[in-house]
DNA sequence: ACATAATATGTGCGTAGCGCACGTATCGTC
DNA sequence: GACGATACGTGCGCTACGCACATATTATGT
């Protein structure tokens, strides 16, 4: 089993390696601010506090990614319900890059695949599904582990989170 | 294709942040310091060149690196053949933590593992192992996939680098 | 043999991303 | 209406890293 684990371990290193690159290229971001644009695309205009538990971060490090993206014009601060809390949402750059970061994630995880027959690759979607289930995760460890996903390509997403009731345009 | 290939990014995402979080509690390093620690344990008194190739970063960092790895006394700059090249090899120190790491790392990924049937298991290690084998990748490639491998439980390595000879204990 | 290029290491300086401690504004509750 | 809880933002420092540059050693060409 400890073989397996290590080829796993082996593999997703190398995935991570490539989504970072194409991250890098497409945002010049680093860390989890091309995960925030994902996350924040969803829709739902997350607050600062809401989107750092998503990302994991300290709540000044995610005001402070927040700013970057705002600087970058990617996102804006609107406001929420409550005049403390900050609704945030996607500008249509912001909505235009993600949709390259999407796209150039699944472009470098695709090759991969290719070495697969048709029947293997059903097969390991199976097991894949198999093992994220048993995460049995609440809803903002879902949240995490899908915070770079496509949720348009991942129909019957074996952890459904809220917000896979699918992308939205910024309303502006 | 496209879904499976997000669900094979999502876990390698999550598979990273538990081998990012081992390390992080291990070493107190982040980075690329762990890996660092791996590839110089393999006992091949990389130079700093060569090592800074396999972890994929700019010579300087890579010299500040080694400066951090020393600095924590967990690394030595040795004497190479060439006057101009530093040979680095770990302490006794450096080969402890290097074990808590491995074995920390193979922890955080078996109970993804401990979802799936024995059989299971079976058929995604060759699953895995055609994925990895479809890369062709060279050597420098190789050693990087494996910057984070526990050599000694991956037999029968679908990849194999140079130092698949086995780890060693530093020679002091 | 000797200048010149190539190799290998290290340093000064700046940047990105992040956390801790702290301050401030708004909301809920008693 | 006071007081804690919630949510946001700022000052400051740290880690990890890259670029430009300096230095030392080895290889190469004439």
């Amino acid at each position: 089993m400890d073989r397996t684990a290590n080829l796993l371990g082996a593999l997703s290193l190398n995935l991570a390696d490539r989504i970072e690159a194409v991250a890098r290229t497409v945002l010049r971001r680093s860390g989890e601010t091309p995960a925030a644009l994902v996350v924040i695309g969803y829709g739902t205009g997350p607050s600062n506090d809401q989107l750092r538990r998503i990302l994991g971060l300290s709540h000044p490090g995610c005001v402070r990614l927040v700013d970057r993206l705002v600087a970058d014009g990617l996102v804006e601060r609107q406001k929420g319900k409550d005049k403390r809390v900050v609704s945030l949402h996607l500008t249509d750059q912001g909505f235009a890059l993600r949709e390259e970061l999407l796209e150039g994630r699944l472009a470098s995880i695709r090759p991969i695949l290719t070495a697969l027959t048709e029947r293997e690759e059903r097969t390991l979607a199976e097991l894949l599904a198999k093992m994220l289930v048993s995460m049995n995760p609440d809803e903002i460890e879902r949240r995490k582990i899908c915070r770079l996903c496509d949720s348009r390509v991942c129909s019957d997403c074996p952890i459904p989170a809220d917000f896979h009731t699918g992308d939205k345009r910024p309303s502006n």
